[in-house]
DNA sequence: CTAGTCCTTCCAGTCATGGGAAGGTCAAGA
DNA sequence: TCTTGACCTTCCCATGACTGGAAGGACTAG
């Protein structure tokens, strides 16, 4: 399969796909006119990169998943391990999130939002301790 | 003052100053000997600053917002539409994290975490349509 | 005078791509 | 056979918002 099939079957751009070989991530062979030429087992890598790059797992979190994912004597702890550590990784962004919308709202909130230039907005931005998102 | 101490009051890294200053952001004098001299115009467009991007506002958005700042005959509306455009990216942004704690949670609950290779983690990540995060 | 701490510029790297140029390859139709 | 046009290749540069580090000048305390 070329590389444009590869790409519409596991939903990833063809460059990316490149990147992914480039750094590693897949090996596939080469046809006699240089062309990158994928099996099955390549595909399902991209597949499962695909989809955990969809749940935010970092390119080398998928490096080691799909290590797991060769290695039949892996332990599901390992696995489960990796992913938890990724799931807290999570919870951290999504509190920082909405402690910047908590700040953020309150300060959207108080302002008028009409043509008089006074803007809480920006009070809250230039005075020390009006904006806090911790 | 100089860019250390600069630095400590904005909470922000010497670098991070000096990167801001290279993107226009700020325009410190420059001493005789060539140290930046920050003055209190500065000192207060950086924690400005600081405080936008705690808010998660991109520097450009931090540009406006500097700018708006500077324009006494700004309308709020201006600064309001701003930051309510910056409201909806943090919404959507936790919306997708959210998405991604859900299925990420429900793979890890379902793995037994123990010695044996059996993982509905990777199985999860393996075959298609078994994770889902939209 | 020297040691140590500042300051400067410049270059390169991060992460995960995306854009685009220059050029080779292949399949279909005139 | 020739020519399109769609595909493929490599290569280099750009993004955002920094961060690290090297090389070298400036200043202060002892």
């Amino acid at each position: 399969m070329n590389i444009k099939e590869v790409a519409e079957v596991s939903g990833l751009p063809a460059k990316t796909i490149r990147y992914y070989e480039e750094i590693r991530l897949i090996c596939p062979l080469r046809g006699a006119n240089g062309y990158r030429v994928f099996g099955t087992s390549d595909i399902h890598k991209l597949s499962f990169i695909a989809r955990a790059r969809g749940l935010g797992f970092s390119i080398e979190e998928c490096r080691r998943l799909l290590a797991l994912y060769d290695d039949k004597k892996r332990a599901s702890a390992d696995v489960k391990a990796l992913a938890e550590v990724h799931l807290r990784d999570i919870a951290t962004k999504i509190k920082e999130l909405r402690a910047m919308e908590a700040a953020l709202q309150s300060l959207v909130h108080a302002c008028a939002g009409d043509a008089r230039p006074d803007c809480p907005i920006l009070m809250g931005l230039a005075k020390p301790g009006a904006v806090c998102c911790d």
